[in-house]
DNA sequence: GACTACAATGGGAACGGTTCCATTGAGCAG
DNA sequence: CTGCTCAATGGAACCGTTCCCATTGTAGTC
């Protein structure tokens, strides 16, 4: 009957005592890291015990009464974005070297997705939360920063939000493609950006580009504009901008990986090379040493901002309720300089 | 003091209930979807109650007692790969459309962490599995599945364990790679797999590319390596293919993204251009239209297995116990035609 | 030899829900 | 009016842990 179908049906703490002629209690202790308390005798008994039953734990009863879930939340903007799972990777390695499980929730950019997301993570009592969404606090938000479970936002700043930030140091990125364009020869730039109203670095990058051109006199602009909405206002600003005359050599700044390959993408159908025309992205990508004449990028080093996440967070975890001011990480990219930016013809001919 | 600190710990339905005015049964009759059992008056009042305090159910607890977790299990191989990201996106949308939410946990191709994940995901109870990894079952998964945890694999196949698969019809997908490389002028070809010790699907389709080309007459040979290991055993191996004399224009065929990803790339270290040298990849990525003269891929339709994945698994849950035979879903891929396929030039001129 | 200290163990009350069962009162047929 | 049904509600046991506290035994101290 019903005996061989239920038959294995996961064994309690209360089970593992009987079969080891023990107490509850001390079972518990076994698997709570209070080994040490317990007799070489009594160890070995649980032990077998609780392996001829295939007895686990019940991560659920134990976040019940204990209050930890050894749970992480991470709210992630878009995870087909390769930068945003290349930083997921590094943040759940981090978490499973110190026993947290990551549960990972991707909101598409939604507002209302991330509410949803944000109000179920908490009923999960997850201890933690990694975010990469966000352009506003939500009220769901602030209820678990009030709450006290600490928050890392990542590669966003939330002003009002009391959380740690690491990221990239999005000014000194500015500067460091400014400084390559224009050693490159380059003039005349446009930047593109999504829209910054989603992100703050977004927003500061932009801003930084629009500052910093300016100061070095170099020609050009900074636009944002959404790529999903519609492609075609993206071909149309680049086609707008190339059209344009002028009297040094242009080149163009992606704000982000998303915008590169929008970019890419227009120039192509255009017909355009990268080179004369300089292409320079934020963001490595699998592809960008591929295509003619390969792509110039900064490279967010991605892993070590996922590790940084998931440490800062720990250490606020296990320094519990100590009010350390938040901590601000900024990491550098690295450039790796290629065929698109290689100069325009004319300055080296 | 404290006061203020604790203030706004998580409220519990006693809590609500006392504020309210009624039993914690009706609170939580109130949560659980049973609101037509109670009175119009009772659920104002707990809803106003539960709002001024701000009250979630803890999904701990309500597992703990109802024995569902709501919570379904991800493993994945490969969290860097576009492939599997897809599919995920697609069978998180799924789950949380039915509620569900979704616990991904990446195995980085390594049997061992597979095995710490299966542990922790059992540890907490959850109701479903979704396997995109396992090249053996090990014995966290067969015990999970002895214990009626629904399993759904993903792009794999595993013979001893009773579970529904879901992905690609990877037979017509190598026939289909077949029937256009030949109808190219393609004549001799390499097909490249990463080892199929890992997934079944790699078997199948280095298999079926073997017997299918025989019985068609091509030359050629399929070789499994590992991407990782030494990127320089995958150049050597096309090097050697290119350099051995043939009658017949050459080909190479890429198992997945990933061997595309490494094969444009020693393409390209070599200098050559795919085209004339014939190039094709399953598993369609954002770049392979943008690298000249485009490459031509199998794209697999990721959000649709995905979603069926989910349902697949879902479905199973809801008629919980009913031993339905396993289902097999095998999708089509959809064939993008691009110039690194366009026939070699001799047979155009 | 009595007392203390401590190590080893067990008992049982939580934890925050769900759910079975009992209770109450109103509506209604006979 | 009586008895029955049924809707609305509450009481309390239970889910699988942890953890506080009590109990035991053994060694060490004076």
């Amino acid at each position: 009957m019903s005996s061989s179908k239920a038959a294995s049906r996961c064994a309690t703490i209360l089970e593992v005592a009987q079969q080891a002629g023990v107490s509850k209690t001390s079972v518990s202790r076994y698997f709570s890291g209070e080994r040490d308390r317990l007799s070489e005798t009594m160890q070995t008994r649980i032990a077998s015990a609780a392996k001829r039953l295939n007895y686990r734990p019940n991560q659920m009863a134990r976040g019940l009464k204990g209050g930890h879930s050894r749970l992480i939340g991470m709210l992630i903007a878009d995870i087909l974005n390769p930068f945003s799972v290349a930083v997921m990777h590094g943040v759940e390695q981090a978490c499973r070297a110190r026993g947290f499980s990551l549960v990972v929730c991707n909101t598409d950019n939604d507002p209302a997705q991330e509410r949803d997301h944000l109000a179920l993570l908490a009923t999960y009592r997850i201890e933690g939360l990694v975010i990469n969404a966000a352009g506003q606090p939500s009220r769901e938000l602030k209820q678990l920063a009030e709450q006290g479970t600490p928050l890392v936002l990542l590669d966003r700043s939330l002003g009002e939000l009391r959380a740690d930030e690491v990221g990239l140091d999005n000014a000194r990125t500015i500067d460091m493609a400014l400084d390559h364009l224009a050693s490159q020869g380059y003039g005349d730039l446009l930047y593109l950006s999504e829209p910054t109203s989603q992100a703050s670095s977004r927003q500061v990058r932009l801003e930084r580009f629009e500052r910093q051109r300016e100061l070095r006199g170099l020609m050009g602009q900074a636009i944002s504009l959404s790529l999903d909405k519609d492609a075609s206002s993206l071909e149309q600003a680049v086609t707008d901008f190339l059209a344009a005359p002028s009297q040094r050599p242009k080149a163009l700044l992606c704000g982000n990986g998303n915008v590169t390959l929008a970019v890419t993408r227009a120039l192509q159908a255009k017909g355009i090379v990268p080179g004369a025309i300089g292409l320079m992205g934020i963001d490595e990508l699998d592809w960008c040493q591929l295509v003619t004449p390969g792509i110039t990028t900064l490279a967010q080093p991605t892993k070590d901002i996922g590790r940084a996440a998931a440490e800062t967070l720990l250490q606020r975890l296990e320094s519990h309720g100590e009010a350390a001011p938040p901590r601000r990480i900024h990491y550098q990219p690295r450039l790796l300089a290629r065929g698109s930016t290689q100069g325009p013809p004319t300055s080296t001919a």
